[in-house]
DNA sequence: TTAAACAGTGAAAATGGTTGTCAATAACAA
DNA sequence: TTGTTATTGACAACCATTTTCACTGTTTAA
């Protein structure tokens, strides 16, 4: 079963891979593992929840391990749109998370929705794409 | 040319359409009009700030009119994960703007970047969706 | 032990939103 | 008119993802 080995792959990164990644790095340990598999892996992976998914923009999704019990490792997303590079930033961190919970309350109760999740990025250009 | 027929359906609902959805309301008034040009004439809106484009996770694009000159309209997106539908919501939007734009200027100091967009979205069930 | 039911797998084909190509036409300039 | 350029839509190509399906190994039941 490759569900070890994308784990192993996505807890050696801070990159935000694509499943096309992630099967060429599980295939150099695991030849015989397809494609296929891979999606199949991270499906199940995303839907128990020890895996995000997300989609910044550039038509294919891109996975990242989710943070541990304690949710120490909580970011959010600063993705530049000249380069496609993405920052993961943890300062301000506990100001929004403050914040989200409190919006979260309050939504839930006008709306009626039970929230699972959020998602906070920031858009612009780097460094280097902003002198182009 | 297609720029005002867009604009126009973008701006006579709350929805948020995908190219297709676009592609047909258009075609009622204008049935001359190829998807081809819907495409272009989508990413044209994008590209000068008129239109956002958003990608919620069901595998096409949806795209709404970018609030007026004084940002009056601005909004987050409350996401139904069971049946996609998606809220607008205005409340608490002025907490999470202040807050935004406050995280973005050290964002933008410590990272480099020139910051242009943000996006805030939560994930969840909606009442129907939670009884099933 | 044997056979049937079942779960897991990868290759290949299918799907479907989006993009690229190209010829036709329109708009404009000389 | 003639030449140049910009817009357009039909259609083909693209490519990430999903579906199909045959094949395997494993468990279950008798």
């Amino acid at each position: 079963m490759g569900r070890e080995a994308v784990l192993d792959v996505l807890s050696l990164t801070e990159d935000h891979l694509s499943a096309e990644d992630i099967y060429m790095r599980v295939h150099e340990t695991y030849p015989a593992i397809g494609l296929t598999s891979i999606y199949r892996t991270l499906d199940m992976l995303v839907n128990i929840g020890l895996v995000y998914k997300f989609d910044f923009g550039d038509g294919r999704a891109r996975f990242e391990l989710a943070e541990g019990p304690k949710g120490k490792d909580h970011h959010h997303h600063l993705v530049c749109t000249g380069c496609g590079h993405i920052v993961n930033y943890r300062d301000f961190i506990d100001e929004e998370v403050a914040l989200l919970k409190k919006t979260e309350e309050g939504l839930s109760k006008k709306y009626n929705f039970a929230i699972t999740n959020h998602l906070i990025q920031f858009y612009g250009l780097c460094e280097t794409c902003r002198k182009k």
